[in-house]
RNA sequence: GUGUCCGUAGCUCAGCUGGAUAGAGCAACGGCCUUCUAAGCCGUGGGUCGGGGGUUCGAAUCCCUUCGGGCACACCA
């Protein structure tokens, strides 16, 4: 299905053409001035000044081609040039109804299905999940299911950190612990023992206490880093460890993500192209674009037209180890040979801007990738506390992610068993659902490049802009479905078939613009358009709801036709919050 | 220093491919539950869109400048 806005701005254009004027000035956008008209069209006044004419003529000109249009109830030109359209009723309803017979509510998928990589979640398995890691998985989860509804087929991988110095750093500390482990041993030839020396709790305390050594303590620093090298040359003993580490980690993480509802498709760490980093380097050397500055093997990528400084992408450290660069371009190179997608997306933190921005340069002008590949990076800002800066716990620490998660439950928990007579089983398993939701809602609902503050407070007061009052609005949604089915009928005889009130009309209006909102939340790589979006669409449904009685209609044609609306403002609900990772409880 | 992002109501934020009286939420105040979940709805008050210049018929939006803040700028990730 077109687009409601193309829909009107075609009519409008061939007005414009009926009278003889540019038809790209006929396009149409949502009224400013809800008092005045429900849609505008400026393209008069732009017109005027070319044409020397005042632009009232023109408007009035095009105005009077409309006058007999299907798609308007009133078209009026105004001083100084404004065209005022009102939609017609019947034309709204008709095309929501149309909406509603579509699975996809008249949404067109791309027309190119692309392959598309994503990069998000991107932990170290050294550290605990903590609240850095929300925004990274909960945006990049929410795009990957933005680009599945597109039509996209795409591979999500984790990206763990699980090969640099964090690696060395929690095998030199175990060292000095339990030094008699055979793992240390270079002389040990037999079994490693299968259970690891370590729990998760122990890593979560192994690696902070490690890194502040290091800092204060050179050799401690430089045992730390013969540990890493032991490790990444292949030492036996150094690889059974560093198994443990994954295995103890990985399960921790994907517990976690699992009730965070964020999902990736390959679970693979920089360690994975270790093995290829030799053969790039080479590749690199040999093809003329990597050269020795200053002791590092780099590749520039300045380009002419650049008006800020950009410095060399490094390959090689001076001492001739890989670093962050290095993994990153080698995974592309990896990524590119097994799965070819046609488009790269990586989620990070908006500092790793110029990074990335040479990261990609690099690749291209490599040739790791071709020309027409798109490579995105999407930097968001950081949560911050009241006091606007990084989000800490009251003592100071870093919050951990399972922590603010359990606290937001809680907090949800205590509300509904607060407002409603509700089971405690039920109470539990509906809180997590809603905290989920709270969470998410929370944080997506900002746009990504943008830092945000975060305050609990708001998170679960549930008022307003949030994941709990959109999931509220379902549930009120739900409700009345299951009674209407309660009384013999059926949903799915009920039919969209006409407007008899303004919030009615004005709820259908709103949900006319789930396709053009899903598209630029796809282009703009901004999950934050939808939920925009779904909170607009909540308040025109809970206006209407205040204001219709649904179930005591008598005329059953009516009654029929709100159904079917409710139905559809439900489903599309259910379809966006489906693509911001959570889901809405059958009651709450 | 170079680049980049931001500065909009008491607070948290939308709006920024220029359009007519700058919008929400929270907080404050006032209404609405014998009737589909009041975690809701309706209403009131509250803003020199950081400052200054410019472009334009028209600027929160574009350009320049200035102030204030965040962040990044070759061997960390």
């Amino acid at each position: 299905m077109k687009k409601i806005l193309e829909l009107i701005s075609e009519e409008v254009m061939s007005a414009f053409e009926k009278a003889g004027y540019d038809k790209a000035a006929g396009k149409v956008s949502v009224s400013n001035r809800p008092d005045l008209c429900e849609y505008q069209c400026n393209g008069a006044m732009a017109l005027a000044k070319a044409l020397k004419t005042a632009p009232i003529n023109i408007a009035g000109a095009v105005a009077e081609n409309l006058k007999d249009s299907k798609v308007f109830s009133e078209v009026n030109a105004v001083m100084p040039g404004f065209i005022n359209l009102n939609i017609n009723p019947d034309f709204l309803s008709q095309y929501v109804a149309e909406m509603s017979g579509d699975d996809k509510f008249g949404f067109e998928p791309a027309a190119k299905p692309l392959k598309i990589m994503l990069d998000y979640g991107g932990p170290n398995v050294a550290k605990a999940l903590h609240v850095g890691h929300l925004r990274s998985g909960v945006i990049g989860d929410a795009i990957n299911r933005i680009c599945k509804y597109m039509g996209h087929e795409t591979i999500s991988d984790i990206h763990l950190g699980d090969w640099g110095t964090p690696m060395g750093l929690i095998m030199h500390e175990l060292s000095l612990r339990k030094p008699n482990l055979p793992y240390f041993d270079d002389s040990y030839t037999g079994e490693y023992p299968s259970e690891p020396p370590f729990t998760v709790a122990d890593l979560e305390e192994i690696y902070p206490t490690a890194s502040k050594k290091s800092k204060e303590d050179e050799e401690y620093k430089a045992k730390a880093q013969e540990a890493t090298f032991k490790l990444q040359s292949g030492v036996r003993g150094y690889r059974a460890l560093w198994n443990h580490i994954i295995n103890v980690s990985v399960t921790d993480m994907r517990r976690i993500y699992d009730k965070l509802g964020v999902h990736f498709d390959l679970w693979n760490g920089e360690s994975s192209v270790h093995d290829v980093i030799p053969g790039m380097v080479k590749y690199m050397k040999d093809g003329g674009y990597a050269y020795i500055s200053e002791g590092a093997l780099v590749v520039d990528v300045k380009e002419d037209t650049d008006t800020k400084e950009m410095p060399p992408c490094i390959i090689l450290k001076s001492d001739g180890a890989s670093l962050y660069n290095t993994t990153d371009l080698a995974t592309i190179m990896v990524r590119k040979e097994k799965y070819n997608p046609d488009r790269f997306i990586y989620l990070t933190d908006k500092r790793q801007d110029l990074y990335f921005e040479q990261v990609f340069r690099c690749a291209h002008k490599t040739k790791l990738v071709s020309e027409d590949t798109n490579l995105a990076h999407v930097g968001f800002g950081t949560m911050n506390g009241k006091d606007g800066k990084p989000f800490k716990t009251r003592d100071g620490g870093v919050m951990r992610l399972e922590s603010l998660m359990n606290d937001i439950n809680e907090a949800t928990y205590a509300k509904i068993k607060e407002n409603r007579d509700m089971s405690e089983e039920d109470a539990k398993r509906i809180s997590e659902i809603v905290g989920r939701a709270a969470l998410r809602y929370g944080d997506l609902s900002n746009i990504p490049a943008k830092d945000y503050i975060f305050d609990m407070d708001r998170f679960i007061s549930f008022e307003g802009n949030s994941g709990p009052y959109i999931l509220y609005t379902i549930v009120r949604i739900k409700s009345i479905l299951e009674k209407f089915v309660q009384t013999g009928k059926k949903v799915e005889d009920c039919v969209i078939s006409g407007i008899d009130n303004a919030s009615e009309k004005e709820l259908m209006k709103e949900l006319t613009y789930f396709s053009q909102t899903i598209e630029s939340a796809y282009e703009e790589l901004a999950p934050s358009k939808i939920c925009a979006f779904i909170y607009d669409l909540a308040n025109a449904f809970n206006s209407f709801y205040h204001e219709t009685k649904i179930l005591s209609e008598e005329d059953a044609a009516k009654q029929g036709s709100y159904i079917a609306l409710i139905n559809l403002t439900k489903k599309v609900l259910e379809t966006c919050i489906g693509m911001l990772g959570f889901e809405a409880p059958e009651r709450m």
